[in-house]
DNA sequence: ATAGGGCTTCAAGTTCACTTGAAGTCAAGC
DNA sequence: GCTTGACTTCAAGTGAACTTGAAGCCCTAT
């Protein structure tokens, strides 16, 4: 079973030498290394850092990808459903910022090109004292939906 | 035309007083004086906030929203169509989050759990020699689309 | 035998987006 | 008149995720 080299794992995966070695002072990745010194990766090391590296795109800290990957098993590879399994349990996540951006968009559409330049009548953007009442930000953006203002 | 402190305006908007200087201080937002030297924000500025917030949500940087809001009026109140057209732009820049996510969520489901445990094989998140010879990174996630290979 | 390339460590530096702290001003209320 | 609270500036600190630099080791090729 062939090995990859600090160079080649960062060829093959984009990342550069310096953040896989700063992946693996933060445990996000292992190595072995050679009679000299050098750092020897496993073969599925590079669809870990593709994984890291694609939760980053989701917006996820290298803690929170480091702990989904606690779930990975650390004394053999991982097989299909270790990732089956972590790939579950990140849907939710996804699904939740697509929700995310979706809201945005709409809100940006039906908000922002709206007209409603007096902000007292904007139910989407910042719905004003309504909202300011019920604490922070403008939140219709950011999670909460309207239609809960009497709880 | 009240104007709003900033005390007010972070109670509104949802962001502490500390970023919001900071934000004047990067010319996101503008602020007028009182005779004591007191911020008084325009209440549109609300509106720049809750943008402000919303686009870094989409994951942008405050230099490409400052850059944005560049293309609203500086010596007069942005209209509708001011909004409407910076609306417009940002569409396609949210539509291309969303279908990231999107083309994530589907990889990650076909791929990290297909169960192709032989990276030479899998055409999703590492397509190898191939995309390593184009140059970087897990390319299929990140934008590109697989079958480029030959140009 | 020496030059080059690829690797090593470790400490320090960088960027972004803020936050914190210290010291001060101002207006209102008791 | 004195305290309180909201504001002011400015410099320095923070945390995340790296990057950069210096100094050195090891193997191959000329």
């Amino acid at each position: 079973m062939e090995m990859l080299t600090i160079g080649a794992l960062s060829k093959r995966s984009g990342g550069a030498q310096s953040a896989l070695r700063y992946y693996e002072s933060e445990g996000l990745v292992q190595s072995t290394r050679t009679s000299s010194g050098q750092r020897r990766f496993t073969r599925d090391t590079l669809r870990r850092v593709s994984f890291v590296r694609a939760a980053q795109q989701v917006g996820l800290s290298l803690e929170e990808i480091r702990s989904a990957l606690q779930s990975l098993p650390k004394n053999r590879t991982p097989t299909h459903e270790d990732w089956q399994r972590l790939s579950e349990s990140w849907r939710p996540r996804i699904d939740a910022q697509i929700a995310l951006l979706d809201r945005l968009r709409n809100r940006l559409d039906g908000c922002i090109g709206c007209g409603c330049l007096s902000l007292e009548y904007c139910q989407l953007l910042n719905p004003g004292d309504e909202a300011a009442s019920l604490g922070q930000g403008p939140r219709y953006l950011i999670g909460d939906e309207p239609g809960e203002g009497q709880r």
